[in-house]
DNA sequence: CTTGAAAGTCGGTCGAC
DNA sequence: GTCGACCGACTTTCAAG
Protein backbone atom coordinates (compact mmCIF):
# COMPACT_ATOMS: atom_id res chain seq x y z
CA UNK A 1 0.00 0.00 0.00
CA UNK A 2 2.06 3.05 -1.17
CA UNK A 3 -0.74 5.57 -0.53
CA UNK A 4 -4.06 5.35 1.14
CA UNK A 5 -7.69 5.15 -0.50
CA UNK A 6 -10.37 7.56 0.92
CA UNK A 7 -11.70 4.28 2.75
CA UNK A 8 -8.21 4.18 4.79
CA UNK A 9 -8.36 7.79 5.72
CA UNK A 10 -11.82 7.97 7.01
CA UNK A 11 -10.73 4.41 9.48
CA UNK A 12 -7.88 6.17 10.57
CA UNK A 13 -9.70 9.63 11.16
CA UNK A 14 -12.45 7.66 12.89
CA UNK A 15 -10.32 4.72 15.11
CA UNK A 16 -7.97 7.62 16.43
CA UNK A 17 -11.16 9.16 17.81
CA UNK A 18 -12.73 6.40 19.06
CA UNK A 19 -10.59 2.45 18.62
CA UNK A 20 -13.76 0.88 20.14
CA UNK A 21 -15.38 0.89 17.19
CA UNK A 22 -15.98 -2.41 16.34
CA UNK A 23 -15.69 -3.43 12.70
CA UNK A 24 -19.27 -3.76 12.35
CA UNK A 25 -19.77 -0.62 13.53
CA UNK A 26 -16.96 1.20 10.76
CA UNK A 27 -18.99 -1.46 7.86
CA UNK A 28 -22.49 0.45 8.68
CA UNK A 29 -20.30 4.23 8.44
CA UNK A 30 -18.33 2.80 5.32
CA UNK A 31 -20.83 0.76 3.47
CA UNK A 32 -18.40 -2.00 3.59
CA UNK A 33 -18.90 -5.13 4.85
CA UNK A 34 -16.83 -5.94 8.24
CA UNK A 35 -13.99 -8.50 6.65
CA UNK A 36 -12.90 -5.77 4.15
CA UNK A 37 -12.92 -3.60 7.37
CA UNK A 38 -10.95 -5.51 8.97
CA UNK A 39 -8.40 -6.54 6.73
CA UNK A 40 -7.85 -2.98 5.73
CA UNK A 41 -7.09 -2.58 10.07
CA UNK A 42 -4.97 -5.03 9.88
CA UNK A 43 -2.81 -3.64 6.71
CA UNK A 44 -2.74 -0.31 8.88
CA UNK A 45 -1.61 -1.84 11.67
CA UNK A 46 1.20 -4.24 9.90
CA UNK A 47 2.25 -1.21 7.87
CA UNK A 48 2.57 0.65 10.88
CA UNK A 49 0.36 3.36 9.82
CA UNK A 50 -1.23 2.38 13.66
CA UNK A 51 1.37 2.39 16.02
CA UNK A 52 -0.47 1.17 19.09
CA UNK A 53 -3.90 1.62 20.93
CA UNK A 54 -4.14 3.74 24.42
CA UNK A 55 -6.41 5.00 27.02
CA UNK A 56 -6.69 8.53 27.82
CA UNK A 57 -6.35 9.79 31.16
CA UNK A 58 -8.07 12.92 32.29
CA UNK A 59 -5.71 14.46 34.02
CA UNK A 60 -7.93 16.54 36.77
CA UNK A 61 -9.09 13.68 38.21
CA UNK A 62 -5.25 12.11 39.15
CA UNK A 63 -4.26 15.80 39.83
CA UNK A 64 -1.60 15.98 37.01
CA UNK A 65 -3.74 18.92 35.25
CA UNK A 66 -1.26 21.63 35.98
CA UNK A 67 0.58 22.38 32.59
CA UNK A 68 3.96 24.28 32.52
CA UNK A 69 6.24 24.54 29.14
CA UNK A 70 9.81 24.83 30.36
CA UNK A 71 12.29 26.01 27.62
CA UNK A 72 15.83 24.85 28.06
CA UNK A 73 19.01 26.29 27.40
CA UNK A 74 22.29 24.22 27.34
CA UNK A 75 25.50 25.27 28.30
CA UNK A 76 27.31 23.01 25.45
CA UNK A 77 25.81 21.18 22.69
CA UNK A 78 28.00 18.40 22.45
CA UNK A 79 26.80 15.47 21.35
CA UNK A 80 27.95 13.84 24.53
CA UNK A 81 26.10 16.71 26.87
CA UNK A 82 22.94 16.05 24.42
CA UNK A 83 22.76 12.51 25.21
CA UNK A 84 23.71 12.85 28.85
CA UNK A 85 21.10 15.69 28.84
CA UNK A 86 17.91 13.93 26.98
CA UNK A 87 19.12 10.56 29.54
CA UNK A 88 17.92 12.00 32.89
CA UNK A 89 15.36 13.90 31.29
CA UNK A 90 14.23 10.63 30.09
CA UNK A 91 13.63 9.55 33.46
CA UNK A 92 11.55 12.01 35.22
CA UNK A 93 7.83 11.18 34.83
CA UNK A 94 6.69 14.30 35.52
CA UNK A 95 7.92 15.30 31.36
CA UNK A 96 5.48 14.49 29.17
CA UNK A 97 7.10 15.37 25.82
CA UNK A 98 10.57 16.95 25.15
CA UNK A 99 11.52 18.44 21.70
CA UNK A 100 14.95 19.09 20.66
CA UNK A 101 13.88 22.63 19.02
CA UNK A 102 15.48 25.39 17.39
CA UNK A 103 15.78 29.12 18.40
CA UNK A 104 17.44 30.53 21.74
CA UNK A 105 16.08 27.55 23.67
CA UNK A 106 17.34 23.94 22.48
CA UNK A 107 14.08 21.79 24.39
CA UNK A 108 10.98 22.49 25.17
CA UNK A 109 9.45 20.29 27.76
CA UNK A 110 5.87 19.41 29.01
CA UNK A 111 5.48 18.88 32.07
CA UNK A 112 2.41 17.59 34.24
CA UNK A 113 1.99 17.93 38.00
CA UNK A 114 -0.34 19.10 40.74
CA UNK A 115 0.09 22.34 41.44
CA UNK A 116 2.32 25.25 41.51
CA UNK A 117 4.03 24.05 44.69
CA UNK A 118 4.67 20.70 43.08
CA UNK A 119 6.03 22.45 40.28
CA UNK A 120 8.33 24.64 42.74
CA UNK A 121 9.71 21.26 44.74
CA UNK A 122 10.55 19.60 40.89
CA UNK A 123 12.47 23.08 39.50
CA UNK A 124 14.24 22.86 42.67
CA UNK A 125 15.04 19.20 43.20
CA UNK A 126 15.03 17.53 39.77
CA UNK A 127 15.06 19.88 36.74
CA UNK A 128 18.07 22.17 38.00
CA UNK A 129 20.11 18.81 39.47
CA UNK A 130 20.12 17.90 35.26
CA UNK A 131 23.79 19.18 34.34
CA UNK A 132 24.71 21.45 31.26
CA UNK A 133 21.65 23.32 31.74
CA UNK A 134 22.85 26.85 31.23
CA UNK A 135 19.22 29.15 31.63
CA UNK A 136 15.08 28.03 31.42
CA UNK A 137 12.13 29.43 31.18
CA UNK A 138 8.81 28.51 32.10
CA UNK A 139 5.48 28.92 30.30
CA UNK A 140 2.58 28.58 32.54
CA UNK A 141 -0.54 26.87 31.14
CA UNK A 142 -3.80 29.18 31.50
CA UNK A 143 -5.85 26.96 30.18
CA UNK A 144 -5.97 24.11 27.43
CA UNK A 145 -8.46 24.98 24.48
CA UNK A 146 -7.62 21.81 22.91
CA UNK A 147 -4.85 19.25 22.44
CA UNK A 148 -5.64 16.42 20.48
CA UNK A 149 -3.88 13.39 20.03
CA UNK A 150 -5.55 12.31 16.40
CA UNK A 151 -3.80 13.57 12.93
CA UNK A 152 -5.66 14.81 10.38
CA UNK A 153 -5.29 11.94 7.71
CA UNK B 1 -14.35 5.99 44.79
CA UNK B 2 -12.18 8.94 46.27
CA UNK B 3 -8.71 7.82 45.51
CA UNK B 4 -7.13 5.04 43.54
CA UNK B 5 -5.53 1.94 45.06
CA UNK B 6 -2.11 0.58 43.53
CA UNK B 7 -4.30 -1.69 41.75
CA UNK B 8 -6.41 0.62 40.01
CA UNK B 9 -3.43 2.89 39.32
CA UNK B 10 -1.33 -0.31 37.49
CA UNK B 11 -4.80 -0.87 35.47
CA UNK B 12 -4.41 3.14 34.13
CA UNK B 13 -0.93 2.61 33.63
CA UNK B 14 -1.22 -0.71 31.77
CA UNK B 15 -3.84 0.49 29.57
CA UNK B 16 -2.63 3.88 28.62
CA UNK B 17 0.38 1.95 27.12
CA UNK B 18 -2.10 -0.65 25.56
CA UNK B 19 -5.66 -0.60 25.75
CA UNK B 20 -5.88 -3.79 23.70
CA UNK B 21 -4.79 -5.50 26.86
CA UNK B 22 -7.91 -8.41 27.75
CA UNK B 23 -9.13 -8.57 31.06
CA UNK B 24 -7.70 -11.77 31.42
CA UNK B 25 -4.34 -10.79 30.42
CA UNK B 26 -4.74 -7.30 32.74
CA UNK B 27 -6.01 -10.51 35.82
CA UNK B 28 -2.72 -11.87 35.25
CA UNK B 29 -0.36 -9.57 35.24
CA UNK B 30 -2.51 -8.16 38.76
CA UNK B 31 -3.17 -11.38 40.48
CA UNK B 32 -6.70 -10.36 40.30
CA UNK B 33 -9.67 -12.65 38.42
CA UNK B 34 -11.00 -11.12 35.18
CA UNK B 35 -14.09 -10.06 36.90
CA UNK B 36 -12.77 -8.20 38.91
CA UNK B 37 -10.48 -6.05 36.50
CA UNK B 38 -13.40 -5.60 34.41
CA UNK B 39 -15.63 -3.82 37.10
CA UNK B 40 -12.37 -2.02 38.51
CA UNK B 41 -11.96 -0.81 34.42
CA UNK B 42 -15.52 0.15 34.30
CA UNK B 43 -15.75 1.97 37.37
CA UNK B 44 -12.72 3.57 36.34
CA UNK B 45 -14.39 4.78 32.85
CA UNK B 46 -17.64 5.29 34.45
CA UNK B 47 -15.66 7.70 37.16
CA UNK B 48 -13.80 9.61 34.30
CA UNK B 49 -10.58 8.61 34.90
CA UNK B 50 -10.67 7.02 31.56
CA UNK B 51 -12.56 9.21 28.70
CA UNK B 52 -11.70 7.37 25.66
CA UNK B 53 -9.83 4.67 23.74
CA UNK B 54 -7.86 5.77 20.62
CA UNK B 55 -5.28 4.62 18.09
CA UNK B 56 -2.44 6.74 17.87
CA UNK B 57 -1.42 7.04 13.92
CA UNK B 58 2.17 7.22 12.82
CA UNK B 59 3.21 11.07 11.80
CA UNK B 60 5.87 9.69 9.15
CA UNK B 61 3.74 7.56 7.72
CA UNK B 62 0.92 10.07 7.04
CA UNK B 63 3.49 12.83 6.23
CA UNK B 64 2.65 15.01 9.12
CA UNK B 65 6.17 15.25 11.05
CA UNK B 66 7.31 18.50 10.48
CA UNK B 67 6.12 20.13 14.06
CA UNK B 68 6.39 23.62 14.66
CA UNK B 69 5.46 25.64 17.65
CA UNK B 70 4.11 28.83 17.38
CA UNK B 71 3.79 31.26 19.89
CA UNK B 72 0.80 34.08 19.50
CA UNK B 73 0.85 37.32 20.92
CA UNK B 74 -2.46 38.73 20.44
CA UNK B 75 -3.73 42.55 20.39
CA UNK B 76 -6.42 43.17 22.70
CA UNK B 77 -7.54 40.49 25.33
CA UNK B 78 -10.92 41.39 25.36
CA UNK B 79 -13.34 38.45 26.14
CA UNK B 80 -15.00 38.56 22.51
CA UNK B 81 -11.18 38.74 20.81
CA UNK B 82 -10.12 35.70 22.70
CA UNK B 83 -13.26 33.96 21.78
CA UNK B 84 -12.53 35.04 18.06
CA UNK B 85 -9.42 33.85 17.75
CA UNK B 86 -9.54 30.22 19.22
CA UNK B 87 -12.45 29.58 17.57
CA UNK B 88 -10.76 30.20 14.63
CA UNK B 89 -7.75 28.19 15.33
CA UNK B 90 -10.08 25.41 16.54
CA UNK B 91 -11.29 25.57 12.77
CA UNK B 92 -7.72 24.69 11.49
CA UNK B 93 -6.94 20.81 11.44
CA UNK B 94 -3.10 21.45 11.49
CA UNK B 95 -3.24 22.70 14.81
CA UNK B 96 -3.06 20.23 16.65
CA UNK B 97 -2.99 21.88 20.27
CA UNK B 98 -3.55 25.04 21.59
CA UNK B 99 -3.10 26.45 24.87
CA UNK B 100 -3.48 29.60 26.26
CA UNK B 101 -0.51 30.47 28.45
CA UNK B 102 1.56 32.65 31.02
CA UNK B 103 4.41 34.65 29.69
CA UNK B 104 4.94 37.57 26.68
CA UNK B 105 2.66 35.49 24.43
CA UNK B 106 -0.64 34.72 24.88
CA UNK B 107 -0.71 30.94 23.07
CA UNK B 108 0.97 28.48 21.97
CA UNK B 109 -0.32 26.16 19.23
CA UNK B 110 1.68 22.93 18.13
CA UNK B 111 1.09 22.34 14.50
CA UNK B 112 1.80 19.11 12.78
CA UNK B 113 2.45 19.26 8.64
CA UNK B 114 4.61 18.21 6.27
CA UNK B 115 7.32 19.97 5.18
CA UNK B 116 8.54 23.92 5.60
CA UNK B 117 6.98 24.37 2.42
CA UNK B 118 3.27 23.85 3.66
CA UNK B 119 4.51 25.24 6.77
CA UNK B 120 5.00 28.53 4.88
CA UNK B 121 1.42 28.08 2.83
CA UNK B 122 -0.25 27.70 6.08
CA UNK B 123 1.55 30.68 7.98
CA UNK B 124 0.53 32.13 5.03
CA UNK B 125 -2.39 31.29 4.22
CA UNK B 126 -4.53 30.58 7.19
CA UNK B 127 -2.54 31.63 10.59
CA UNK B 128 -1.90 35.50 9.84
CA UNK B 129 -5.15 35.56 7.86
CA UNK B 130 -6.70 35.37 11.82
CA UNK B 131 -7.19 38.61 13.05
CA UNK B 132 -6.09 39.72 16.68
CA UNK B 133 -3.03 38.41 16.12
CA UNK B 134 -0.08 41.36 16.63
CA UNK B 135 3.00 38.98 16.61
CA UNK B 136 4.03 35.51 16.27
CA UNK B 137 7.05 33.23 16.85
CA UNK B 138 8.08 29.80 15.21
CA UNK B 139 10.26 27.35 17.65
CA UNK B 140 10.84 24.32 14.58
CA UNK B 141 11.07 20.55 16.22
CA UNK B 142 14.08 19.62 15.32
CA UNK B 143 13.69 16.14 16.68
CA UNK B 144 10.73 15.06 19.02
CA UNK B 145 13.18 12.81 22.13
CA UNK B 146 9.88 12.00 23.53
CA UNK B 147 5.98 12.61 23.65
CA UNK B 148 3.66 10.33 25.88
CA UNK B 149 -0.14 10.08 25.67
CA UNK B 150 0.12 8.72 29.32
CA UNK B 151 0.75 10.26 32.36
CA UNK B 152 2.34 8.38 35.41
CA UNK B 153 -0.51 7.72 37.57
C1' DC C 1 -14.33 -6.28 -3.17
C1' DT C 2 -18.53 -9.48 -1.58
C1' DT C 3 -21.35 -13.22 1.36
C1' DG C 4 -21.64 -16.91 4.53
C1' DA C 5 -20.02 -19.90 7.85
C1' DA C 6 -17.23 -21.68 11.40
C1' DA C 7 -14.25 -21.48 15.66
C1' DG C 8 -12.42 -19.26 19.40
C1' DT C 9 -12.21 -15.36 22.39
C1' DC C 10 -13.94 -11.69 24.87
C1' DG C 11 -17.28 -8.51 27.04
C1' DG C 12 -20.75 -8.16 30.07
C1' DT C 13 -24.12 -10.14 33.42
C1' DC C 14 -25.35 -13.14 36.90
C1' DG C 15 -25.64 -15.41 41.51
C1' DA C 16 -22.95 -16.49 45.34
C1' DC C 17 -19.40 -15.65 48.80
C1' DG D 1 -14.71 -6.04 47.55
C1' DT D 2 -14.08 -11.13 45.35
C1' DC D 3 -15.03 -15.32 42.25
C1' DG D 4 -16.79 -18.93 38.56
C1' DA D 5 -20.07 -19.71 35.15
C1' DC D 6 -22.82 -18.39 31.60
C1' DC D 7 -24.31 -16.41 26.89
C1' DG D 8 -24.36 -13.35 23.19
C1' DA D 9 -21.43 -10.63 20.38
C1' DC D 10 -17.38 -10.02 18.69
C1' DT D 11 -12.89 -11.08 16.23
C1' DT D 12 -10.56 -13.83 13.09
C1' DT D 13 -10.12 -17.10 9.50
C1' DC D 14 -11.65 -19.51 5.62
C1' DA D 15 -14.01 -20.79 1.21
C1' DA D 16 -16.23 -19.33 -2.82
C1' DG D 17 -17.76 -15.90 -6.17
Amino acid sequence: MQHLDDTDKKILNLLQKDSRLTTKQLSLKLNLSPTAVYERIKKLERQNYITNYVALVNAQKIEKDFVVFVMVQLTQHSTKNIEDFEKKIMALPEIVACFHTSGTYDYLLKINLKNMKAFRKFMIEKLTEIPHISNTQSVFNIHEVFNYTALPV
